[in-house]
DNA sequence: GCAACTATGGCAACCGGTTGCCAAAGCCTG
DNA sequence: CAGGCTTTGGCAACCGGTTGCCATAGTTGC
């Protein structure tokens, strides 16, 4: 690409002729800088020379007010206003290492729960004059790292959703950048989790008290921290109360995935189905109205999140309802609360004359995982069992309408 | 904020120390560098003694292979791989003034048509190495104005999505920064267009054909240019057939909205309604349902856009079919193929002794502005307008179900 | 009236790469 | 074997800010 090459010697030399000096005597090395360049926002050099004060009198002007005198800073303010002066965010960025950039990892942008997410992240960042980098994993462990590794010195930190990387990956991420991950509890990494045990159990509970006694659980993603908690308590809800679930999957989580997994799931001698997320749900909702199945007066189905469209779907959903917005910001607040603590407690070898104070740590660590609730969210979808009983329901729904 | 500062002052010397030297007899310029620090990611420097060789060399056996013999590279490649080199994005962005990094602007994450926006953005980013970074401008032009600003030279360029900043800013912000815009048409500055006035024609006449004789409009927001594309579609096909058409609005292109909108539409003496966009419709047919009035054999409803959950919602919404993600993926390779060119025709004033070649300009011209079509997607929403004539139909609706 | 102290501004190193130019070494050619 | 050309690598300036340290001027105290 020798033209981008060419462009950027433009830059420096063309667009500034004559500023080199040969060097083998050099020029005294002050009075170097040149007359200002026409056109291009201006640079702290152009502010001084206006000024006649020296460039890091403007930088003190602005990042450390009380370093400079009352008349000379208004001096400088008013020059720089007037020359439509802005700091270089890159430039600032070098010295200090902090970009005032956050980056979220999300496994598939496609999905409406982390458009929540994102839209949560973006509000916390923005709130704390953060900007914010997005990035699509592709449900990939692979891009995940690829991403992480690009974007690392970039961004001051992450916040990784959901991430399909192995545990022992993602402690190693986080032994090199400050990392804060949704939905995932990985030992000594931060991190938010949306706790949907509690209301899986309650959706078992629910769809029990309707006289529903077999009950279907069409699975996630197998890397997903979330589906192994669903699964499990509705396991655990199960033995309790003589349930009888079966487990389908995994399924990727998907309106897809759903209307394809809503014939096996008929298959399945159950009067109801529990879905990883509403994505499943709707697919599932959407294929058993095509086959002219009636929900849920023939079969139940709940699904898990509460995403946009839940709610108006047909029939509506019933379903777990996440505080995923809340949990992107919450991501968000952790990471910068690490960032600004300076702790990174993942002292490696305790880098001998660092003076970091290790108090702090101790200190930080209170809130290093934060668990949001869920709750239960009952529409249309969900219903009394069927009156009668086994084989004999799925047997007929079977045949009913054949595609 | 003196601990952040002090923070910094660290990171320069304390974690450095002695490297400093008075100056007044300074020391020889040549080994003023330090050995390694533990830890950290190495720099160039730090590989470039350990090969034996000068920090520039290493800088080329990256980015120019061919200016480094063979053996050299070989073992300034292995060595780096094996400290774990990895260039500082930052300090490369500096010289260069290229970040590799582009901004999207969107109105309101929140709505699922620019969900669409930012996946096709982000996926065509990411397949020429681009960073994404996200922000959202909250419907207004003051925000807009304030995150252009904060970001110009820490991106590369930007994509503003439906702007809500008058043409005039429009323009200036294109004097100042690479940009596209999407859904705007302003003179000089690059864009994609969705556009449906076409499709509008389409909508207008597919109610026609069955009946419709009145139809309102629920217009959007007053600065969309799609918006005002829509209503003089809609005007110019009423005028042709004789239709009568009216405007309510403008509204927030929201559910709520659409809910809120549902009331007043009763009031009016039409059989169909479309809409600025599927939120809207979504809006008014849950109110409509929950009135009571039966979509499409009381009131068809038509939107725009076909969004996430359009397809499912109740019933499915005949719609115009963009190609959001489309649009996104397009509009940053425009901004992509004028980074590239660096032709930036806004001339200013011919920069002197700037040694851009001006025969560019002609050429990049061609495909400043792409324009994409939609289809009308018909589903359940729309029907034959209600047997029975005018003022009858609406006043029977209104007082079916009063809330 | 002189020493000690403070407020203010300048100098230059530094962040981590990139690149123009130069020089030394290697390679031919005649 | 001398002179010219090509490779290859080093030097140092540069991108645009930030900040430690020093010098100077001004202030205060005794």
């Amino acid at each position: 690409m020798p033209p981008a090459r060419r462009t950027r010697a433009t830059h420096q030399d063309g667009s500034r002729p004559s500023r080199r000096t040969t060097d083998r005597e050099a020029a005294p090395r002050s009075q170097r800088r040149q007359p200002p360049r026409s056109n291009e926002t201006p640079t702290i050099h152009e502010v001084a020379a206006r000024c006649g004060v020296a460039a890091s009198t403007v930088s003190r002007a602005f990042s450390r007010p009380e370093r400079v005198s009352a008349a000379t800073r208004e001096r400088i303010l008013a020059v720089a206003e007037q020359m439509g002066y802005r700091p270089n965010p890159i430039a600032r960025a070098l010295p200090s290492g902090r970009t005032k950039t956050l980056a979220l990892l999300v496994p598939d942008i496609t999905n409406p729960f982390f458009l929540g997410l994102i839209r949560g992240a973006e509000k916390a960042a923005a709130a704390s004059e953060h900007t914010l980098v997005l990035a699509d994993t592709e449900e990939s462990s692979e891009t995940e790292q690829v991403v992480l590794e690009r974007l690392t010195r970039a961004v001051d930190g992450f916040v990784l959703a959901s991430p399909r990387m192995s545990d022992v990956r993602l402690r190693q991420a986080y032994a090199s950048a400050p990392l804060v991950v949704v939905n995932r509890r990985v030992a000594p990494v931060p991190g938010v989790l949306i706790d949907s045990a509690p209301g899986t159990r309650a959706i078992a509970e629910h769809l029990a008290s309707l006289g529903h006694e077999r009950i279907a659980y069409l699975a996630g993603p197998r890397a997903s921290w979330s589906d192994q908690r669903r699964w499990r308590a509705l396991q655990a809800v199960a033995r309790q109360r003589g349930l009888h679930v079966v487990r389908l999957g995994p399924l990727a989580p998907t309106v897809d995935a759903g209307v394809a997994a809503a014939d096996a799931l008929l298959l399945e001698d159950v009067t109801a189905a529990v879905t990883f997320n509403d994505l499943l749900a709707i697919g599932v909702l959407r294929r058993l109205r095509a086959r002219g199945i009636s929900v849920p007066d023939q079969i139940s189905v709940a699904g898990c999140d509460d995403i946009f469209g839940a709610d108006f779907c047909h029939p509506p959903l019933t379903t777990l309802t996440a505080p995923i917005e809340v949990a992107g910001r919450t991501a968000v607040e952790l990471l910068l609360g690490m960032l600004r603590s300076g702790v990174r407690d993942r002292v490696q070898e305790p880098a001998a004359s660092d003076g970091l104070d290790p108090s702090f740590a101790g200190k930080a660590e209170s809130r290093r995982i934060v668990v949001l609730p869920t709750r239960l969210t009952i529409r249309d979808s969900t219903g009394a069992a069927p009156a009668e009983s086994h084989p004999q329901t799925t047997a007929n729904v079977r045949h009913t309408a054949p595609a």
